[in-house]
DNA sequence: CGTGCCATTTTGTGATCACAAACTGATTTT
DNA sequence: AAAATCAGTTTGTGATCACAAAATGGCACG
């Protein structure tokens, strides 16, 4: 009994000492890192995942993986079934649509919010991680599409300094990530097709309206045609 | 040290025996409570929320409210502040601004596709919340007030079956309710004035434009002109 | 009288524990 | 042989503990 307490003082495993810095590390590197997975589809929809897995494949304690889940769960990226078990939500027709309808909506409105910040740097920026896409397509490699993906959108979006249009998309991607790795797992990435160059064409001119028009577009083609088109199958 | 054991098993405070029911039970009643109190502004922005303190005021272990907390942050209705102390966030001008353009957007779009759900038994039971809005507004019960008008809203929102779009507007919710409350404090429930008789007559006409401008106007009149005045003064 | 400093208390965080519900799979029963 | 049952394991939940960072309040010093 008394020894197990000094017992956990001299070595409480792996975790502790890795990074002792400053507060709720732990917790903010887990849900990075879970995020990640999300947004790059390494976590299947409907498959459940369990607390003390997780934390052991991050070499935690269950506790931070806990309300991780719960903030997940919270932003609709998890789903807490009636049992308790914590899955990727399935994607379904209706939720679809309303992802897609919801996307439209706002992120063609930040886009816009954020046109008056990005400088010419930012449109650079934005060419690189174009052309790293162009590079990633060829070679199928979804994982990578997907995070510069992310990573495209999200430079804009975040240059117009949000404190709360943001959050929400962030939760909408949450949402649609994991279903379109599937999608691309079937129809592979080679016939993808974006309208990055419109955008950043767009926001070099600062043309409002032609970059409203390309993240619509964008969204419509890359998520919308390609998921109906999946969802309609099974 | 035994006996601490025995002594937990025979009584762990109050919160045990209440609800030994199913499972995540003492999170939800937290979870709700906490939204309540938020929605009907009861927590004050500014004012740090403890663990151990809302844990005692609602007879639990700071267990759950550790993770609703945590919850509650990342739908961006508290703020965990770099210490790790946890607040309802301060209204700013832009953050205002925001949540009114997210709100127009999101509830306009969410009314109009719940409009085709709504039957005449709804109409009636959002007549009937109505008038018992006009009877709290003559009494000055701001919360009463504010649970109703939530009420009156969501009853609308909810018939959309939506999954997504619905989170959303209630995280706006979360956002805005805090410092709404704080404006009613100041000028009073008298003034106040809704399209709310607009909006119903729209759902007993099925006129999905009328309902669109009415629910649009009761935000930009009831949130919007009265922030913005409180906003301004100081 | 104001200001910096230190002891005390409060608070969040991560860890572990005990328990009940749920899942798993092998065995028995019809 | 198919279905029901039962033991064993896994898993989520709530509780408690130990520790460090932070806030608080009182005290000494300028």
């Amino acid at each position: 009994m008394v020894d197990a307490h000094s017992a956990l003082k001299s070595g409480p495993a792996k975790a502790a000492a890795a990074t002792p810095s400053s507060r709720g590390a732990t917790r903010e590197q887990v849900d990075s890192a879970v995020r990640s997975r999300l947004l790059t589809g390494r976590f299947i929809p409907g498959k459940s995942v369990t607390i003390r897995g997780l934390a052991a494949d991050l070499g935690v304690s269950p506790m931070p993986v806990r309300e991780v889940l719960q903030r997940l769960a919270a932003e609709n990226a998890l789903e807490v079934k009636p049992n308790g078990r914590v899955q990727v939500p399935d994607m379904t027709p209706g939720r679809f649509e309303e992802v897609l309808k919801a996307r439209l909506l706002l992120e063609t409105e930040l886009a816009e919010l954020a046109l008056p910040h990005l400088r010419s740097a930012d449109a650079a920026d934005l060419k690189a991680i174009d052309d790293d896409i162009d590079a990633r397509l060829t070679n199928g490699d979804a994982e990578a599409y997907m995070r510069l993906n992310h990573a495209f959108h999200f430079r804009i979006y975040r240059a117009s300094g949000s404190q709360v249009l943001l959050p929400l998309i962030d939760s909408l991607w949450l949402q649609f990530a994991p279903f379109m790795r599937t999608v691309y797992g079937r129809v592979g990435t080679a016939s993808l097709e974006d309208r990055h160059k419109e955008a950043i064409r767009a926001i070099e001119r600062a043309d409002a309206p032609a970059l409203r028009a390309a993240i619509a577009a964008d969204i419509a083609d890359g998520m919308g045609l390609l998921g109906k088109e999946v969802l309609a199958e099974p």
